[in-house]
DNA sequence: CGGATTTGACCCGCGC
DNA sequence: GCGCGGGTCAAATCCG
């Protein structure tokens, strides 16, 4: 945790400051109006530099302040989760370890009575035995009723049930492009928080995503919830959906600087669409580039 | 008209 | 064996 955050900062001090040099100030007034204005311009751009150095302190404390608000809920759900004794042992896939499937009661149990049965069975268990079994937490609006999660996947909805552990729905999505990607999620509100949606996903991708650019400006985003359940690995980020893994072989599939890399890519992707910062960019630019002029002169 | 979504019915595992 | 509950199927419906 504190590793994460530690190491999430990014350095985004862009120096966008132009030293611009005393220059030899012609008489003319044109000229003297321009470096007035590219004056102007530097000290703006030392102002956004700042701004944006504050934003990112800003940023660093809130997502602390989120993960021990997550590690804190979290906890309690645990206790919430672990104490009703259940009537039914969610599915295994859900909460133990999915191999506990593949061992087979078929194996073990298996009789010639129940030979048929067992047929059926196994051919259930084959959709069942899985693969990788994550859980990624979107924060969308409370009022948004539909339960759809833009993961920049393309999905399927084929089902969706009111399950009696959660009020609300249960969706089902199968990944558009089955069969051949077998990968499936299911989609449903927090029961804490309402504004929360919970996605499991079973399986792994065996295509590129189709759009990525859904996945950063869609309704939804990830929020970072590095210690989910094991608050001691915190490995946290802004846009990787934090998975929770169920099985040991579930790969980071994100590093450090790659956060970083996209942390980056996000601010400068929300600065750009600020046509205030633009402008300002392009000046600053215009300034460099007629500093370099004046030096190479 | 074709693809996506909805929704009731059905299947199957599990506990009693 | 029965009933409950989660997951899936597939016909009906919606929508672009």
């Amino acid at each position: 945790m504190d590793q994460s955050s530690s190491s999430s900062f990014v350095d985004t001090s862009l120096d966008l400051t132009i030293g611009v040099t005393r220059m030899r100030v012609k008489e003319d007034s044109t000229t003297s109006a321009l470096v007035d204005e590219l004056n102007r311009v530097s000290a703006e751009n030392k102002k956004l530099s700042e701004m944006l150095t504050l934003m990112c302190e800003n940023y660093n404390v809130l997502r602390k302040q989120l993960m021990e608000y997550v590690n804190k809920s979290n906890n309690m759900t645990e206790r919430d989760q672990t104490s009703p004794p259940k009537k039914r042992k969610s599915p295994a896939r859900d909460d133990a370890v999915s191999s506990a499937v593949i061992g087979g009661v078929s194996e073990s149990s298996s009789t010639d009575q129940d030979g048929q049965y067992l047929c059926k069975k196994k051919q259930r268990e084959e959709t069942v035995v899985k693969e990788n079994v994550s859980r990624v937490y979107y924060k969308t609006e409370a009022s948004d009723t539909t339960l759809v999660v833009k993961d920049g996947y393309q999905w399927r909805k084929y089902g969706q049930k009111v399950t009696r552990d959660n009020p609300s729905p249960r969706a089902y999505f199968k990944c558009a492009c089955a069969p051949s990607c077998s990968v499936k999620k299911k989609v449903q509100r927090s029961v804490e928080d309402q504004s929360v949606l919970v996605a499991t996903y079973e399986g792994e991708h065996n295509h590129p995503m189709p759009s990525k650019i859904d996945s950063n400006n869609g309704l939804n985003r990830y929020i970072s919830l590095g210690g989910h359940t094991a608050p001691a690995k915190g490995s946290s980020s802004l846009a990787e959906p934090v998975t929770e893994s169920k099985k040991v072989t579930s790969p980071s599939r994100m590093d450090i600087p790659e956060v970083q890399k996209l942390l980056v890519e996000q601010m400068a992707c929300s600065l750009t669409k600020d046509p205030n910062f633009t402008a300002a960019l392009a000046a600053a630019v215009t300034g460099r580039l007629y500093q370099q002029n004046q030096t190479e002169k």
